[in-house]
DNA sequence: TCTTGCCTTAAAGTATACTTGAAGTATTAT
DNA sequence: ATAATACTTCAAGTATACTTTAAGGCAAGA
């Protein structure tokens, strides 16, 4: 089994130290050890701990429900339909947010082609598209 | 053309009162009228702005860049590049979170079935499914 | 007319998620 | 050995995006 020091979880996984540190302070990383001179020790554990908190990171989870989280994983046969309604119920507000930006996606693309347009428009000195056509 | 006062365009877009305030204060809505005894009147050009905004909100666009687009957009003619670079980066960020997301939701998913199987044998008194499928 | 409730400004406060600073100890390269 | 760099703790500071408070003016129903 690997160890890690908090410079080569923080090269790992692209956080600063002192975020890894806070991490600890609120409960996300746990049973960090020591070096005889008092310096942190990582393992493999906390390499699937910070994969997790990355994940729940990127889709907007955030760090109160990933301490709840944790907590019932820690306890897992005691808090297992409060884990399940907390997986579930991110799952759902993922494919909300999945939606919701391919619907707001085509609202941009529309206003890069029309952003375009008025580009070539300026360039050839030819009268703008019509603004009736922009707010759709 | 219709007027709103605020509480009514506060409805419409689902945000308070004092952030309509403070959008105006930071240059996001301008040009907003008044009546006679002070208070705020919006228009059909503000429902726009609004719409703009809370499409840019919805996919993470932070208000400093939101600020550059409207003083860009007031002044088309001059900025077209800035404002056609900041909308097709936008276009971009927004592909790269919906890949993103759509990867992490299929860990997530992971994560649900893997929890409903503990669930399942728990309830069945039977041994857990191996942890060894967990960190995929 | 009174009362309730919405409007106004300006400044201060809040929530979330870190980040930085200070003071001291430890490690690494020359 | 010495200098530069990295580690430690703990408290305070920062960034973003609002939200609340205070103190007062305006408005609509009983």
């Amino acid at each position: 089994m690997s160890t890690y020091t908090i410079k080569e979880l923080s090269k790992l996984f692209d956080v600063q130290s002192s975020t890894l540190r806070y991490y600890e302070d609120i409960g996300l990383l746990t049973n960090v050890g020591r070096t005889d001179t008092n310096q942190r020790i990582y393992t493999d554990e906390h390499i699937a701990r910070l994969n997790a908190i990355s994940c729940f990171k990127n889709t907007g989870l955030p760090i109160s429900k990933m301490q709840d989280f944790f907590k019932y994983e820690a306890n897992l046969e005691n808090n297992i339909d409060e884990i399940i309604d907390l997986v579930t119920e991110h799952e759902k507000n993922i494919k909300e947010q999945i939606k919701k930006m391919q619907d707001e996606l085509a609202h941009i693309e529309h206003k890069v082609r029309f952003y375009n347009g008025i580009k070539e428009a300026i360039d050839k000195n030819a009268p703008w598209p019509y603004w009736d056509d922009y707010n759709i």
